[in-house]
DNA sequence: GTCAATATTTTTGTATACAATAATAGATTT
DNA sequence: AAATCTATTATTGTATACAAAAATATTGAC
């Protein structure tokens, strides 16, 4: 952990962010906000940069840091990567794949399992997440891993949406063990075209995400 | 263009990492380097933040910023990525291109032959440039575009060394006329294959990366 | 009353000053 | 002489002060 002040308060800009605690295009004003985290505006400022470069922010020179929204398009364009980028983390992963990584899979799909059953949200997208996580690992490309995670972390928030929807949790997770059966059996197709669908906004979901979108605290750009 | 002096350090830092003017491992002394660019450390250090972003710097809390040149593993690694990218790319441009687009990357195409053919190298680099970008943006998902531009900026010095190798520009060149083809023909298989040759380091491009790459005036990590 | 030009204020960008942490060198002990 | 602890130095992180640019308000002309 590190004790830099401007970290801290990325994260918690971040978060705020992420939450629709700031609504889209709203500008950060320096002076409220340090007053706000109790420091100055330098490590503010640092933090501005971060998010930025995320995409959080969109940093207009000489008028201010304004708040970035994807809007339902840019959304849509951002689940249609993050399909692709799974996919080939999986088709890697067929390949590649090692028994203590299939091991570690296995392990986190029935802790998902277990947790939705308890109703235990918060440990359920705890477990879901780690699933991902290892999958890119499984890909054995370290560089595509990170990408992945960073893709699947800017989507988190709109994910949450999904899944509120009605059967999306249990299809979910049968579509986790399909991934799994998949991978054993090393077929790259299926472990690819499995990881799509398991992504991908296409379909039903399309309106699931377009309702669920309407309602989440974002104006419109 | 931005007048502001930390965007202007910002590109001239890249130029010095990429160009391997500053190797490996090397450590950025904020005092000396705003000595060396006449500002204060503050535009510095913001310079630093969006390096790091691009992966070019590594921020080391308390101990400062740190050259960050990918290894030969991590640029195989890129690579491999960047392939996937502009495959998806393609796919999604057999679909979506429109005619203007079709015409501007057959220009493009020309351009660059005749770049070439009058060793035009900085014009090639340019035009070659542009298309890929074309192609990026034909695919229709804006968000993918960016991604892929900015992982192609950030290969730019490693895909020059590739094209030193004797015969490698001629074999590029008609491989965007086959790129260009499929394209017009709308077929989503082949441009994905065709792009995947193009951009993948894979077959004889490995022998010829690793050799370009140990002439680079890289330290190994 | 509306528009335009100018003055004022506000806000961002940069420089500098200070604080905190890590690196280094030197002294002390075994 | 080697190792360890301490004092010093150097370097990063943060706060504040100043400069430049943009936004706003005010004044004047039509």
């Amino acid at each position: 952990m590190s004790s830099r002040r401007a970290d801290s308060v990325r994260e918690a800009l971040e978060q705020m962010i992420v939450t629709g605690d700031l609504v889209n295009g709203e500008r950060l004003d320096e002076t409220s906000l340090s007053e706000q985290f109790g420091c100055s505006r330098t490590p503010l400022r640092e933090a501005f940069q971060s998010l930025a470069a995320s995409g959080l922010l969109e940093l207009v020179p000489h008028r201010g840091a304004f708040v970035r929204h994807p809007d339902l398009g840019e959304m849509i364009e951002m689940f249609e990567v993050m399909a692709e980028l799974e996919a080939f983390c999986g088709r890697l992963a067929a390949r590649r794949v090692t028994t203590q990584d299939l091991a570690d899979l296995c392990k986190t799909v029935t802790a998902c399992e277990d947790a939705a059953a308890r109703n235990d949200s918060d440990r359920y997208y705890a477990e879901n997440e780690k699933f991902h996580h290892l999958l890119y690992k499984a890909s054995g490309n370290g560089f595509l891993a990170d990408q992945a995670k960073q893709l699947h972390r800017r989507l988190k928030p709109f994910r949450r949406l999904q899944l509120r929807v009605r059967g999306r949790l249990q299809q979910s997770l049968s579509e986790h063990r399909i991934i799994l059966n998949a991978l054993e059996q090393g077929s790259e197709d299926d472990v690819a075209a499995a990881l799509r669908t398991h992504v991908a906004v296409q379909g039903g979901k399309f309106n699931d995400l377009m309702a669920s979108y309407k309602n989440f605290h974002l104006t419109g750009t």
